[in-house]
DNA sequence: TATGAATGAGGTTTCATTCAT
DNA sequence: GATGAATGAAACCTCATTCAT
């Protein structure tokens, strides 16, 4: 991305934090250019589109997440591993509302966001198949099995309360132990 | 509910089934007006909301799993009642995509619907209490817990495939399990 | 009118009752027919216009009204007759809030309706006529103009409360009076 | 009131004129955006309300009146003051069929509106105390009286003709003095 | 580049009237 | 004759997006 004028970046900075007061769900690209005291066209000229400003938003959680699915992937011990790569990424989900519908999309707005959500995946699937291998989870489990399952639970926590989080993930770890490990 | 009219009975008939044609999540009574080939009017005399509207539709479907909830309730065996319980829920929210919603909902417009809400839940309680007395599940899991994670699962199953219930059903239940049974 | 069947006649009263508890001003058949316990269809069968449902609401009114004149007309006191006249056309418009309409509009829908006008509106030129020919009023005034003012009169009443009626009635019989009287 | 931009500036006065043609008493926003040339939204944004814009179309109007008031206080003659004051409120009210609304509404849209309002019955109340002190009116007569007897004289005239006016005027304006007087 | 007014499709809602029952 | 569901035009209003300023 090419540098911006200060003015312009100053504008971009006033959105993201405005969008970040508002619900990520119902995001309207109007009530973010009032509540960042900017016009709308502005807010359109930065974010073509509503899923460009969730992504923006969620940059600094994706990079979490990359940095977590290295060290995850580094871990000798696969299921530490495993667990880390889940436990952080239920967090970060759970932390960063727009994260989910970012990790999904098949079409990314920013260069740096496929990139990143790549790698994310890749590290992950090095992570499961270390865990397959050891024999500590399902063996017809797949990555797209579990990113779906994380977002799930996530969805399972957002229906209660946060104090839900601990018990539910632990739940869905247990729950990919192989049949044979009981 | 009191008898229709024959041909208030026929517009009714007409709405939902032009609304099980339409995705469930984004009803707009315009539509469903449209497609029954009914005035809007009439579609908004027999739903004044597209909440009431979703009800209606899982109508059928809250039937069923009344039943299927006593069935459970009043299985001696509570391993089996509470597997019966839980795969036939994921099973019923994953053919009616509107149920989810109409579960959740705190405000129902029917009160056929209330009641039978308030029915599948106490059937659902005592499905949970027997399980845990014979200690076949985690003990500080709360019926909320539960729905909550159906609803979660069945998430999860709709990112992916049809396919993939079976395999994340099962996650669900063997991670149910209490701690100490493995 | 030919007779009406006896449940037919009970319907028009019904209705005609239940008009008379709602605002005159914002007549709805809808209304009247939710109000009455009848259907709408049947509101408009013995009444097809809103108009007609106010002009047999002010029938009685209009009786009233009708004897009123003659027996203004008959006065042997020209200034009797015409306060006579005034005053009590004031009073029968402030309290039926639907008599103006009927006097005023040049489409009757029932012939007793016209016919009653038209006998109170020579009575009423009688009366002026006479008080025209006594002096007691300014010659350039019109039974038009005096029917209008007492309209406006009723206007300015209902624009305050009740109690303002006396006063506002004395100011127009004041100013009717010919220039000459002062 | 900020300054407009010129293009809003262009859209409101076409909605203004849009509107001059148009009923006042039935104006629909939708008809007079059509008849503007210009979206809904745009009409919304101007005018939130009908009576809002009822209220711009008689800003000039009340303006008028706000001046004539003044003049009419500060007429040595309260004879002259009081007539001045009477016959402009009255032609302005014949002239602008609006007019009446926006006085006798107790919620105005625009503070400019409201503060105009109030200087003007201000300098009403002051004319009519300097003629009822001057012995001129009856003494019984309230500003809200003489208010709703223009509004009711407004009424009257427009049930007749434009040249019914000078006539009722005069009958109200003879109907005013103090029985004494005559 | 920033602005925010304008757009106008499309949602919801209401209602006078009709007409099948 | 009575009923009230159906009609559908049309009102109100919102909103994502565009584009003149």
């Amino acid at each position: 991305m090419s540098a911006l004028r200060s003015d312009a970046a100053r504008s971009r900075a006033r959105i993201l934090d405005a969008a970040r007061t508002l619900d990520r769900a119902t995001l309207r690209l109007n009530d973010v250019a009032r509540e960042a005291g900017v016009g709308v066209g502005t807010v359109y000229r930065h974010f073509p589109t509503v899923h460009a400003l969730v992504e923006a938003l969620s940059a600094d959680t994706l990079d979490t997440m990359l940095a977590t699915s290295r060290r995850a992937a580094a871990d000798p011990d696969p299921g530490d591993g495993l667990a880390l790569y889940l436990r952080s990424a239920l967090t970060l989900q759970l932390e960063d509302g727009g994260l989910q519908a970012v990790l999904l999309s098949p079409d990314d707005e920013a260069e740096s966001v496929r990139t990143a959500k790549r790698e994310i995946f890749e590290s992950f699937t090095s992570v499961l198949e270390s865990a397959r291998a050891a024999g500590i989870v399902r063996p017809d489990l797949t990555v797209d099995h579990l990113a779906h399952l994380v977002c799930g639970i996530e969805h399972a926590v957002r229906l209660g309360t946060p104090d839900d989080f601990p018990l539910l993930l632990q739940v869905m770890l247990d729950g990919l132990r192989p049949p044979a490990s009981r």
